[in-house]
DNA sequence: GTTAGCACTCTCGGCTTGAGAGTGCTAAGT
DNA sequence: ACTTAGCACTCTCAAGCCGAGAGTGCTAAC
């Protein structure tokens, strides 16, 4: 297999990739030639098409059909011969000003930069929420509820919020819960999991050290499926590819939240910045073998790191799907700043 | 079309429901009299099936195919024939355990609740957060962000926690937003939006009555898709309804959020405690004419009403549905009790 | 009112067939 | 040595056909 290609064959590759991306038939040499004017014949086309194929570009469905682009062909068109499709400004605008509507905090921003990447796209995205490894209590509040309970709501540094309901033997006025939460805040507001669990431990009160386990829970606890934003499946059922009912049936099955988070796990972008592209069996996940992955991460300076994705059909829009995932994973990333 | 049937009929129609609704395909006479050792021969049956047909009871998908049941057998079958299938006091244990297992509060309890109810019955289950005319604020807080935003966190009486970003001129310390938190909690907590809105007027500080209009927002804010929390997609996929790629495209699309909306705002039961059935074209979607719900709403003293539901093919377990449903629905009437 | 018997209807899977799409190869042209 | 016209060959796909099988409706007898 000669690793380098000549600018024909190269060019050859580039339109066979753009045009099955666009057609989802496997693409002859006459239509080639008929679509983009090439100054040579259908014959040569296939002369150099039969290459490509012996150097594992492209292959045959079967005998009489027109070729379709492999994962190497895929590969190559990725990195060498397609250009990005960038994210004009005015979409640009578009995106920003549709977050910026929202103010309901992070989860919102999540949840949303998913549903607007997923139509940009066509395709399935996915937004993860970061993972913060060392996670802070920023405030903590206790919340009267009628009987026997009482409402725990704790902010942490990385913008989550999460409550949780707890028993409550010695009924309480609201009053007494403020003060017992700025007693609290004062000795475990700005600390981690482990320092608070120390807190509650040394706590006389024993009512009070519940509270305070409570929080510590709160403040490590990661949930995935709360914690991962999804949409798009509708487009992506659409795709020729899925045009079956044991194959559309198949890819609903594969997007559950488990297996999605699984496939990123393995999928995970090395560092922020990068936007990582997984072409078929690259990603290692036996059930998605006809899948692609555009993965991104963003984070700050903080080292917490979370996950913009798409996936969909390796006939996929490369040109136009990575900048956007590009984008919106720096978008993400600004947003958590703000809500530090 | 004689309303009454003979109870040789019923029998039969009965027969046939159960005998659809567990093979999915057209019930013959002669697999009736095989599986369930009747009496009489087949030619008798096919008369007593002629005369179900003429009274519009079941149909016949053709000629030589056996009998399903018409949108009015199933009624007539829910209605008269069936006895409900009891959540036994094992499974009720069981649900109930899984439910207090999760201590975040409503949201995670509802998603939980959806989810349950779905495996519990092998189609799609829905359940909506309880929808309050007049919600009030119970208690909100002020947390400081890093830059220039402090995060707002309201927790209403009806369980919701809410939070928002707001922009924040003049930097302040948390010590402050705590006191200015108890100060103006001492105004607004307990009231409604109209009465938060109208103190928001009343205030001098400009920072504080945006954070008061904030507030109000918060209380007053209905947003479905947060509300809505829907499981069992895959499961309902199976069925055989949906064995052809058009048509499982098609369960998709209706399944989507503000779809599901739709259909439960007409499909909404009248009173808390009931549960209703509609069958086939009975709950006026256009879209789903071959699905059917069972519905029920949930309730609290204070009269914020919400929604439990299941979606299915007609060709569903309503024995199974049906008490399973109400008994969800009951079990999340309690627990907003608990969050009050 | 019930039932045996039988003709009739309809579906479904398998098979065949012909059209169409594309290729690979050969041989001739540049 | 590369290009290309021409053509045989292969494979898919839709349409049509066929026979088996399932079920019914009807008739006539019990």
């Amino acid at each position: 297999m000669p690793a380098v290609l000549t600018e024909r064959q190269a060019e050859i590759l580039r339109l066979v990739v753009r045009e099955y991306i666009e057609t989802a038939d496997p693409v002859s040499s006459r239509s080639l030639v008929e679509k983009h004017g090439l100054t040579v014949s259908t014959a040569t086309i296939r002369n150099e098409m039969a290459r490509l194929e012996e150097d594992g570009y492209i292959s045959h469905p079967h005998t009489s059909a027109g070729r379709v682009p492999s994962e190497r062909g895929y590969r190559h068109y990725v990195e060498l011969l397609m250009s990005e499709d960038p994210v004009l400004p005015e979409e640009q605008r578009t995106i920003e000003h549709q977050l910026h509507q929202v103010l309901g905090g992070l989860d919102e921003w999540l949840s949303l930069a998913a549903t607007i990447l997923a139509a940009s796209v066509g395709n399935v995205a996915v937004v993860t929420r970061p993972q913060t490894v060392g996670a802070r209590l920023k405030h903590m509040q206790l919340v009267e509820l009628h009987g026997e309970s009482v409402l725990l709501v704790a902010v942490m540094d990385d913008g989550r919020v999460r409550q949780r309901v707890l028993p409550q033997r010695t009924p309480a006025r609201q009053e007494q819960f403020n003060q017992r939460a700025v007693r609290l805040n004062a000795v475990i507001a700005g600390r981690g999991a482990a320092a608070i669990r120390l807190a509650a431990s040394e706590l006389a009160d024993g009512e009070e050290a519940a509270v305070v386990r409570a929080v510590a829970e709160l403040v490590e606890e990661q949930r995935f499926t709360e914690e991962t934003f999804l949409d798009g499946l509708r487009a992506v059922l659409e795709q020729p590819e899925f045009a079956s009912a044991d194959r559309m049936l198949h890819a609903v099955q594969q997007l559950e939240a488990y297996r999605v988070r699984r496939l990123l796990e393995q999928a995970r972008a090395e560092r922020v910045g990068i936007t990582r592209v997984l072409i078929g069996r690259e990603h290692g996940d036996e059930g998605m073998l006809e899948w692609s992955v555009v993965v991104s991460n963003y984070g700050d300076a903080a080292g917490s790191i979370g996950t913009v994705a798409v996936l969909g059909p390796t006939r996929m829009r490369y040109e136009r799907t990575i900048p956007r995932v590009r984008y919106v994973a720096t978008l993400m990333g600004h947003l958590i700043e703000s809500v530090r």
